[in-house]
DNA sequence: CTAGAATATTGTTTCAGATCAAAACATACT
DNA sequence: AGTATGTTTTGATCTGAAACAATATTCTAG
């Protein structure tokens, strides 16, 4: 097997973005859970490894026909829909490890667009062929199922935020939520890159871009962080989380 | 095989809900997809069947432990969690045929509690065995794929009603979506009757309960609805859509 | 049938966040 | 480098829905 091919989606290939899912350094935050090694080898050989997608390319648009699920390597994503009046509304930030396409399952076409937000490498994992695979290994099964139900959790999350906080404890939650996900990939909780620009805060958030810039500006007043541009840093974390819960 | 048997989760037991998968009069909208007669048995097999809730019974609250998902024979059945600073927020309500449940999938625990709106039947379908189930039947995997992603596209566009919609708009997609899930069980579209109160409707939408009862009586005056309490006629189907869109 | 409670409606005031406006930074392009 | 273009911040004003308040209506239990 050569060691020196062309970038190719050939997954026996080694590449710059890693050769398999069994080395690949996001480990468990991904698909495989407890599978046997075999197991994770005829995962691999369905996964399509290693595109590389740039700044502000669509993984796949709102009606297009569902063919695959993606994990992130590397990188970003922004998912959103357009509504009725032409207006965008993001429903999801995706950071290394997470899956997104689980949207197109229902009628088998994308419901939301998907957009990279820096340049960004992907899995392509083709579902139906995933889905033949499932049917061999339950413990696969079950992790879809618990990915899947886990999506409906955070959007509800995010229904609750939109329906009960204020704009300071939407902002202070949504660094909290950014600064855990980080933790959770042996990245700094305190000191991190926003991956998403002010406006696009606030759509997801529910409000203008100045209300954000005001509120970031109050945070930082208060001592709970610091940031320059998309630079934070969280300074008091007790302080941040009162901010994000209570009235 | 006694046809009068006490009220008992015994599926192979006819009782005053209906007997089995096959003839149940919800048909297509639940989980049996294009299956088989055989298969459905099979289905029929794990289905508890015939048990009935009063009204403010819960099917389960947050933090139980998962074991089931459950289809709505008749009746209604809100869910719901309770914010950190204790707070109820409606995350759905559901229809006969409709099924609740999955959010307990991704940590083996409900999330939300789910109480019904009125006396209510639901079959419990214990997720061990409908998982075993699925692994010799792909198009029930398929379905339930599906359904959960159905669940994801739901609240996604709650998330954007929320986020984007004006009041008037939110009250009035609320209704013709109403309309919509009567239609697709075979009930009037235009004429129907709420089963939640101004207060729910409200917490679900994001909106204080004074504010529902304003916009409801704009919207009758406006000439698009009539109503009397919890009973809704839709008269002008055109206008409250405009209503619902239209910035 | 009636008292009491719960739910719904309507009126008035207040306020958080939107909108409008402009300046300060940042990034990309020739 | 220097100009243009996009992004973020800060300021002033406005507004839709919340909060507060008072009735009115509908349910429920005895």
């Amino acid at each position: 097997m050569s060691k020196n091919c062309p970038p190719s989606q050939d997954s026996t290939c080694p590449n710059q973005v890693g050769a398999n899912c069994s080395d690949c350094r996001l480990g468990g935050i991904c698909l495989p859970v407890a599978l046997e090694e075999s197991d994770i080898i005829k995962l691999d050989e369905i996964v399509k490894r290693g595109r590389i997608l740039q700044k502000n390319e669509y993984l796949y648009r709102s009606l297009d026909t569902f063919t695959s699920v993606f994990a992130i390597r590397s990188g970003y994503v922004k998912t959103y829909q357009i509504t009725e009046s032409g207006e965008e509304q993001i429903t999801g930030f995706y950071f290394p490890g997470e899956i997104i396409g689980l949207d197109g399952i229902g009628k088998n076409r994308y419901v939301n667009n998907a957009k990279t937000l820096e340049s960004t490498a992907i899995c392509e994992i083709p579902f139906n062929r995933f889905q033949e695979l499932t049917m061999e290994l339950p413990q696969l099964q079950t992790h879809f199922f618990q990915l899947m139900s886990q999506e409906i959790t955070t959007d509800q999350e995010l229904i609750t935020m939109l329906s009960k906080k204020t704009a300071e404890q939407r902002i202070a939650t949504f660094l909290l939520t950014i600064s855990a996900r980080n933790a959770q990939r042996q990245l700094l909780a305190n000191l991190f890159n926003l991956p998403m620009s002010r406006t696009d805060m606030g759509n997801f958030l529910g409000l203008t871009v100045e209300t954000v810039s005001r509120i970031m500006s109050k945070l930082a007043k208060s001592g709970s962080i610091k940031f320059q541009g998309k630079d934070i840093e969280i300074l008091n974390i007790t302080q941040l989380k009162e901010q994000a819960n209570i009235d």
